[in-house]
RNA sequence: GCGGGCGUGGUGGAAUGGUAGACACGCCAGCCUUAGGAGCUGGUGCCCUCACAGGCGUGGAGGUUCGAGUCCUCUCGCCCGCACCA
């Protein structure tokens, strides 16, 4: 054995030159397009080089991919780097080197680890999405949306980043702190681009039903989208002869309404205020609110603030003046800014009624309540209504919601509505490393999209990278002053960059005609290869980039650019992977680097480690002993592969086998059978790998027995074959020194056949009581009452059956028998 | 608070309602070796036992079933997402 060495670092460059050599990964635009599928792994951001999570993402994707090319699929399996964005520009404010060079030597330090890898890429379609040439197609889509109005520029309060010093978007806020940053947001009234996503908030919605992602994924989706059905009341002030809309889930409460509530942001409360003793009160409340903190300002645990406006407003429903305050838990960009409290059935209005001592009326009764008085308040069950006039006291709340808003309707008062969660998309960053956007500001002409042919806008080398509250691109004057495309006259370009987030909503579709000179894509070429079949990355992109991506797709599809209005058809997300419990991280001093790794044990080692490490959708702790097991496996795989070419006849399959030949024949085809089943139908890699390893043990010297040459070699090759998905360098070897030098990544995916699948005898299992008592070889066509008389046969079953009544007997065919006794 | 997920040996994890712990790590013993971070063989849930036989065992408590890790109800713990969203 020992003159058998595996040797990684010879084996695996050897085959990677034979693929690179001949483009074997290239997949052709011509020929015939049935049987395409389209692999995609999210693309990676740029930043120092690849980590152990990378490594696990393209893996599980090329293992898709081969998988799917050895079962008769063309693969269209590419590559490319979500290249803009803050941690280049941010190292550039540190050492004024140009995020270009830092972020090219990141590109080429993947590129290299890809390769190392041997991940099966069609490079000919690579792309960078800070590169012109893609960034000219990303300012192109800016304009069809700008065309629509689906991009559009308002002034909005928007999310500050103070560090950052950008807004961001509201996806990139978590717990009131910039994603990056974590600093405090702060909120700021600016005119900034938005992307009309809230169009498309039902379709985005709704179509999720249309795709197959991961349950949890949807309803992160769902939640974020935040669809409410309801109903907008008007609520008349008389002393400002104005009237004032607001939106309800629960108009079965109007009757319980006792208060009247606006936002410190609401554009009429100092107006309302005027006049009365509370203005000044009013003034400082809502300059207070606004300078607040806006996260603390979400805290619902936080003490109710708010004053007293000086005026009221008349319940539509039964003429009740209403006290009209403001107050900081009422949000402007929620709904109108306005709500009606309701604190019998409402908790924050409770707690605002009782604080401010407003009055309490209790409007659907407790079932479970003698009178239906609810002995506590707020009462947020269901019950009839009660204290709701005549026409509708008695009739069950959810009902009566129907009711009274069919009743507001009729009276003019109101009318059915659904709200959303969902903000349309602000899109605009004050920050250098980004893609231009392709505006000119004419004093005269206004707002004016640059001309498609002057496209793209490229980005101008600058010096200083240091926003100073607005973009760096402010200071490129030569570049910033133009002639208006409209009337020559001087005017100024847009300095703001778009979000990162615009570059990767449509990369996928440039990957099916990446070297496109004239038009984004061909739409033939989109259509033919979209949707992505099996998308794969990690859940931290559930709602951000995979809801944005999703809105591309749907505005191109109304845009007459492609036909699909799904980008991705199969999404597959991958748990973390964790060292000792925790994230690696380089201040825990954490970090695994693959680099390190794959030349220690060869790519495939840790190829096949991290996906049978445990199940890919879940997280998994990383461990060194593993990782030296699993390079065992390999080597062993390899040593035992070679050896056999080596030393065994190159006989072909027995006619008819020996017992052992037998036994290692059916092996190899139940191991086809699992395998094909592990990876196909579900992304059970962990156990597809436990499965060969299963049949490497079976062809151990010591377990083969008198196995023929042909059937060692035939398992042997099955072996090899069925993990190349896996770790195609070595499999791939090994099958080339088995079957005479023929190439495994051109071999049909083996098939199991039926009568190796079943075999003559089974053991039978025998249970007394549901518990195991013995078991029993029995002829697999038994029948039952065969089964039952050997099960009686067995001694321990016997003597646990003796002095007992036997009162029913169940009967597993194949499998087992149960006696049941008294 | 709302929504989603997860609790199985010393560890990672396997188990269409039908043999709990596949496969692997670790550990133990043995072989081989001048040596081994190499290779090979065997063992390894816990209790009791020389062994057989037995008992216990999938966070906890009930239930359905001939039979439950799996299905149902309640409960505890952990993780993730959203959250003063009217």
């Amino acid at each position: 054995m020992a003159e058998y060495r595996y040797d990684p670092q010879e084996i695996e460059p050897r085959w990677q030159r034979v693929w690179e050599e001949e483009q074997t990964w290239v997949v052709p635009e011509d020929g015939p397009t049935d049987r395409d599928a389209y692999v995609l792994e999210m693309l990676p951001y740029p930043s120092g080089e690849p980590h152990v999570g990378h490594l696990k993402n393209y893996t599980i994707g090329d293992a898709v991919a081969h998988f799917k090319r050895r079962t008769g699929h063309r693969v269209l399996h590419p590559m490319g780097y979500d290249a803009f964005g803050l941690p280049a520009e941010n190292h550039a404010i540190k050492t004024g080197q140009h995020p270009r060079v830092s972020t090219e030597a990141a590109i080429a330090s993947f590129q290299e680890q890809f390769r190392r890898w041997g991940v099966s890429i069609d490079w000919t379609r690579e792309l960078g999405t800070h590169t012109p040439e893609y960034y000219r197609w990303t300012q192109w889509i800016f304009l069809q949306f700008f065309e629509r109005g689906l991009a559009y520029r308002k002034e909005a309060a928007v999310n500050w980043d103070p560090v950052e010093e950008t807004v961001l978007a509201n996806e990139q806020v978590i717990d009131g702190r910039g994603e990056r940053s974590g600093a405090l947001v702060e909120i700021r009234q600016l005119t900034q681009w938005f992307f009309r996503i809230t169009d498309y908030a039902d379709q985005l919605l709704e179509d999720l039903d249309t795709i197959n992602w991961p349950p949890h994924v949807k309803t992160m989706q769902r939640n974020w989208i935040g669809r409410s059905q309801g109903a907008e009341v008007a609520f008349r002030c008389d002393d400002t002869d104005t009237s004032y809309t607001v939106f309800t889930t629960r108009p079965d409460t109007l009757f319980g309404a006792t208060f009247f509530v606006m936002a410190p942001e609401h554009a009429d409360v100092l107006t309302l205020a005027k006049g009365t003793d509370q203005e000044q009160a009013v003034a400082d409340y809502v300059r207070e609110a606004m300078t607040g903190d806006a996260h603390e300002r979400g805290d619902d645990s936080r003490e109710k603030t708010g004053v007293f406006l000086g005026r009221y407003v008349t319940n539509p429903v039964n003429g009740e003046q209403l006290p009209m305050y403001v107050a900081d838990y009422v949000l402007m960009d929620y709904g109108t800014g306005a709500i009606m409290a309701v604190p019998a059935h409402d908790g924050r209005d409770f707690d605002f009624a009782t604080k401010f001592d407003l009055p309490i009326k209790q409007v659907i009764a407790d079932p479970d309540a003698q009178d239906g008085v609810a002995t506590e308040l707020p009462f947020v069950g269901d019950g009839p209504l009660m204290n709701s006039g005549a026409q509708f006291d008695g009739q069950q709340n959810r009902e009566a919601l129907d009711a009274i808003t069919t009743w507001l309707d009729t009276e003019g008062k109101g009318h059915a509505t659904v709200n959303y969660r969902l903000r349309d998309w602000l899109l605009s960053r004050q920050r250098y490393w980004g893609c231009p956007i392709p505006i000119i500001h004419c004093p005269s002409c206004g707002i004016v999209p640059v001309p498609e042919d002057q496209l793209p806008v490229e980005l101008p080398d600058v010096t200083e990278y240091k926003p100073k509250g607005k973009s760096p691109l402010a200071a490129a004057e030569d570049w910033v002053n133009v002639p208006c495309p409209n009337c020559s006259a001087p005017a100024k370009r847009e300095t703001d960059t778009m979000d990162t987030f615009v570059d990767s909503s449509w990369y996928f579709l440039r990957y099916t005609d990446a070297q496109n000179n004239s038009a984004a894509w061909d739409p033939a070429r989109a259509n033919r290869w979209m949707p992505v079949d099996q998308y794969i990355g990690g859940v931290e992109h559930a709602i951000l980039h995979l809801l944005y991506a999703r809105f591309f797709t749907k505005a191109l599809a109304d845009l007459g650019l492609i036909k699909t209005r799904e980008p991705f058809a199969n999404l597959f997300t991958q748990g973390m992977i964790t060292k000792d419990g925790a994230k690696m991280s380089k201040s825990k001093g954490n970090v695994v680097s693959p680099r390190v790794m794959v030349e220690r044990y060869g790519a495939d080692t840790l190829r096949a480690y991290v996906l049978f490490i445990g199940p890919p959708d879940q997280d998994a702790d990383w461990s060194d002993e593993g990782v030296e097991g699993m390079s065992r496996f390999i080597s062993r795989l390899w040593r035992t592969s070679a050896e056999a070419a080596d030393t065994l006849a190159a006989d072909p399959l027995p006619e008819s086998p020996n017992a052992d030949g037998l036994r290692i024949l059916r092996k190899a085809h139940w191991a086809i059978d699992k395998v094909t089943a592990d990876i196909g139908e579900r992304f059970n890699f962990n156990t597809a790998i436990a499965a060969v390893m299963e049949l490497l043990n079976e062809l151990s010297m010591a377990k083969r027995g008198d196995a023929e040459p042909g059937i060692i070699r035939f398992a042997l090759s099955t072996a090899n074959s069925l993990i190349y998905p896996f770790v195609p360098h070595v499999s791939t070897d090994g099958y080339a020194l088995l079957n005479d030098g023929a190439r495994l990544w051109e071999q049909p995916w083996p098939q199991a056949e039926a009568r190796y699948l079943e075999s003559d005898e089974i053991e039978l299992v025998c249970q007394v009581m549901g518990k195991v008592r013995g078991r029993v070889t029995a002829p697999a066509d038994a029948d039952d009452a065969e089964l039952e008389r050997l099960a009686r046969g067995e001694p321990n079953v016997a003597s646990h059956l003796d002095g007992k009544t036997v009162v029913k007997v169940i009967v597993v065919r194949g499998k087992l028998v149960n006696f049941v006794v008294r």
